[in-house]
DNA sequence: AAACTAGACAACCGCTCTTGC
DNA sequence: CGCAAGAGCGGTTGTCTAGTT
């Protein structure tokens, strides 16, 4: 493939040489974070703001862990990743010294291949956790009053069943206030489209 | 030793969100 | 409110390197 060369703006582009590197950071040590796209005009930088930005974030951001991601990391990846799905900077936040990018490559690389089930899993755990349930979370991990281990998995089982035994009130409930042609639309669209992804989401073939 | 392959990670791209005017 | 610029995010691709044939 054709190497990374110069873009037509005049960008450099491609891996950045230790020069460049102590460019930038001499640049925000000056500077500091923000204004990305006046790096270039102030640091002699061929590089755009964006991807100065970028090498910043990281890799040249101080207190970044350069080491393996340890089991215990890789743990609480597996159980934010079930909560939030690919909202890899948020997961980013409760691993301090870990970016968005590495925690989003160590994913790719690790659990992509794993089996389908697995995925599943997952998928039917963060589809099952309403969004005010994940704010709930974040908000109790922020104070310090939940621990991440263990919590999240203790407190999806809790709320599965209830969860669901919800959405079948809620589907009854709102059949005995429609006629027949609206309950039709309304199963298909909330019932039948919530309770068919969860149903298909495990051992049930898909379509 | 050379060629090939796969895994890991760095970096880019396109899009969305935020902010200032 | 609408627009533009900057910043941030997630998906994707490129590059490097270690292992295998």
């Amino acid at each position: 493939m054709m190497g990374r060369g110069i873009a037509e703006e005049g960008w450099r582009k491609g891996p950045w040489t230790s020069e460049e590197d102590k460019l930038l950071s001499e640049y925000v040590s000056v500077n500091g974070e923000g204004r990305w796209s006046s790096v270039s005009r102030f640091s002699g930088l061929s590089r755009s703001g964006k991807s100065c930005r970028l090498r910043w974030v990281n890799y040249l951001r101080p207190g970044l862990k350069r080491s393996q991601i340890t089991p215990q990391e890789e743990g609480i990846i597996i159980e934010l990743h079930a909560l939030w799905g690919n909202k890899w900077s948020t997961i980013a936040r409760y691993l301090p010294g870990r970016t968005d990018n590495e925690i989003k490559n160590y994913w790719r690389t690790h659990f992509k291949k794993k089996d389908k089930s697995s995925q599943k899993q997952d998928q039917r755990k963060a589809q099952i956790l309403k969004p005010e349930m994940q704010q709930q979370y974040q908000q109790q991990l922020e104070s310090g009053e939940m621990k991440m281990e263990n919590t999240i998995d203790d407190h999806f089982k809790m709320n599965e069943a209830e969860t669901f035994h919800n959405l079948e009130d809620q589907c009854w409930s709102a059949m005995s206030d429609q006629d027949v042609a609206s309950w039709a639309d309304f199963v298909v669209e909330d019932c039948y489209g919530l309770w068919g992804g969860l149903w298909n989401l495990d051992d049930h073939p898909q379509g």
